[in-house]
DNA sequence: GATACTATCATTAGGTG
DNA sequence: ACACCTAATGATAGTAT
């Protein structure tokens, strides 16, 4: 049994398509019935298949109808204030994914470069086949390391609470003990690799939806009629 | 770290369910946004929360949006006869909902009490405290068993394909060779739990919506209004 | 095609900093 | 409150029936 990782992507097969919208169907429709349940909020889902006569909707169709009501009842004037709103709320969301973004992109850079830092370091690998950008990200990372090397050697020069450390007269640390290890125990296995995943799904498909926002942001609702779906109850 | 397991009612603790809230609203706009590419459907997802001031809305509000405007044009004489096509769709789910739960019931009672007939036979259990209905089912179980092995021994003795069985002048077999063991793989060991998970939520929160449909009925839409939700083109 | 199963993967409850 | 981690529960892709 070989189980290739699904890519988020339309799926060709008519069979499988199906076979895979029932069983998610099935389990989004949970979700939004524990959501709701749990946290004791208003929320539905509509879904419109070509399986099923009528469109499907939950939890419950009330939740729709009252959103329905309440826009019947909004004037006009309202709803365009509204769209200011809505419009800066996005922007908001988009700033913040984007900072996301780049925060774990350098995040990722780093990793690889310590991983092939430590590879040349344990002879393991080498830097022969290195681009230069990659070389040069190396290169401040190997300054990096020294500085915090150098920092640590310090604090432990000073540190008189640990048992000690032993040190060539040229400053090299020979020894140290019952001190607490340098390495990361967060840079080790495959810590951390799940909040990634986002990452690798937007770059299997690239949605139009994301496409704005930026890889990985998810979130932000977008507004293409102002029309719709804002009761004025929350614009006090 | 012990872990109880979380049961399907709403969270009192505040900021307990503002957390849950927030990570299931995320896990369920990604499953949104998932089915939606996966088997390319219109769907969207519609959260109220005190949380934010706007209502969340996913993976876009076209999709919502064109419900409204088909419901629009959608005219009086119609929508009552959806309801009629709505209603007959729920009662069809609820009968064979409730089909399955008897079945289910079924399936449970007779496993508990095949458990308890083995436990007897290894001399680990007692039908001492046992009640009278279980006491009835049991006989009714071990009639069949009984059965059953009749059936298998009258097989064994016509099966000539088989190398053999050993028998006393009685007909009581002593043993038999390349057969198939008599026990059910399927019996043994926890296999078939979760399919009875929809039984355990239900019991610890039988909300009102799933009341008239028993007991882990949690598909079928109730529609409170007819005037709402049921565009027409599906009703050709 | 629907159902059932289960190995595998994803989500999340309850922590911690 | 927020971001992160991990053990544990939950969802589901592929398969068999």
């Amino acid at each position: 049994m070989t189980r290739k990782k699904v890519k988020l992507a339309f799926i060709m097969n008519d069979s499988a398509r199906k076979a895979t919208y029932k069983k998610r169907k099935k389990g989004l429709m949970k979700k939004v019935n524990e959501l709701s349940t749990l946290c004791g909020i208003d929320a539905c889902a509509i879904i419109y298949s070509p399986y099923e006569a009528q469109p499907e909707v939950w939890p419950n169709n009330i939740g729709v109808q009252r959103v329905l009501a309440q826009f019947k009842r909004m004037p006009e004037m309202e709803q365009s204030k509204k769209m200011v709103n809505q419009e800066s709320f996005i922007k908001q969301r988009i700033t913040k994914a984007n900072e996301q973004l780049k925060k774990q992109i350098k995040e990722n850079r780093e990793k690889e470069m310590t991983e092939v830092m430590y590879q040349c370091l344990t002879g393991k690998g080498s830097i022969a086949n290195l681009i230069l950008p990659d070389l040069n990200d190396l290169g401040g990372l190997v300054d990096q390391t020294i500085k915090d090397i150098s920092r640590r050697i310090e604090s432990l020069k000073k540190d008189t609470t640990g048992k000690g450390v032993a040190m060539t007269p040229e400053g090299h640390v020979m020894q140290a003990w019952e001190k607490r290890p340098m390495v990361d125990p967060n840079m080790s296995g495959m810590g951390g690799m799940q909040k990634t995943q986002w990452f690798t799904d937007w770059m299997n498909n690239p949605s139009e939806q994301n496409m704005g926002l930026g890889p990985g942001y998810e979130m932000a609702p977008f507004v293409d009629n102002p029309n719709l779906m804002w009761p004025n109850h929350y614009f006090p």
